[in-house]
DNA sequence: GCGACAG
DNA sequence: ATCTTGTCGC
């Protein structure tokens, strides 16, 4: 909630997005994208930072593994994790990214056979201000393809929730996979605007992270869905009773119960 | 001053 | 991000 930060700190990290800007590859650059029905893709990533209601430093970061196309669960990975960087609209990579990387260095470590070809990430890529969002910034440090789903529209560019944003949702999103461009002031399509099922007139909101096309990102992220929110990162809140990482899933389940305890910090 | 602000 | 209650519909 509180966009309080130190101007110092802002003006680095703006440095250290435009100069890790300049290695996003925004085009296809994997055999898989160029087929069909993505017919040689084995494994979709998906990752995620969850919170508990009051507490701003403390969190879950959570990585998953999905088998394409069938969607199961190959591989779950939960951990606590203490940030240190607020979260500013912008620089949402400097709060998240070093602990989504643990995660994929903890795979690569122990099942490296189970690395993903492609990650989705929760938030933008280059629908952003300045074009470097977190799936970008995840990308470029992995080195992993990488696709930016966002559930809220970020006015960007002149992008903006505008009655004719609105009226271009009811009228072009008329089923699953329709989907409309998001185009900056500049006249360069920053992301799209997708319906990801037929049952969800609500669109999320895609666009290149790295190594991958937008049309591309697009068509993946419309085929990993069952509901609004794409499967990889929806799984990345769902804890299964069998094979359960339980720090995480007894500390976000018990947390109305903490929070009325006066001894809980 | 007012509104906007991915997660 | 997270909280919250019910309500409507298949």
């Amino acid at each position: 909630m509180s966009v309080v930060c130190d101007d110092e700190v802002v003006k680095r990290w703006e440095r250290e997005q435009a100069s890790l800007r300049q290695r996003v590859v925004e085009e296809d650059t994997e055999a898989w994208q160029r087929c069909p029905r993505f017919s040689t893709l084995e494994r979709v990533g998906g990752v995620d930072l969850s919170f508990i209601k009051g507490d701003e430093v403390n969190a879950c970061a959570q990585l998953v593994v999905l088998s394409y196309p069938d969607l199961e669960v190959l591989y779950e990975d939960s951990q606590m994790v203490r940030l240190t960087a607020p979260y500013v609209a912008g620089f949402l990579a400097f709060r998240e990214t070093p602990f989504l990387l643990e995660a994929l260095r903890r795979l690569e470590r122990d099942r490296p056979q189970l690395l993903p070809q492609v990650v989705l990430v929760d938030g933008n890529g280059l629908f952003h201000y300045r074009e470097f969002g977190l799936a970008c910034h995840l990308g470029v440090l992995s080195g992993i393809p990488c696709v930016g789903v966002a559930k809220n529209l970020l006015q960007v560019q002149g992008v903006t929730k505008s009655e004719e944003h609105q009226s271009q949702i009811s009228a072009l999103l008329l089923k699953g996979g329709d989907s409309f461009p998001l185009t900056a002031t500049s006249g360069r399509v920053l992301g799209k605007a997708l319906r990801s099922s037929d049952t969800s007139s609500k669109p999320v909101y895609v666009s290149v992270g790295h190594r991958i096309s937008l049309d591309s990102a697009v068509r993946l992220t419309h085929s990993c869905c069952r509901y609004r929110v794409p499967e990889p990162i929806r799984q990345t809140r769902t804890f299964s009773a069998l094979d359960p990482p339980l720090d995480c899933a007894v500390l976000l389940s018990f947390s109305h119960l903490c929070s009325c305890s006066p001894h809980c910090t």
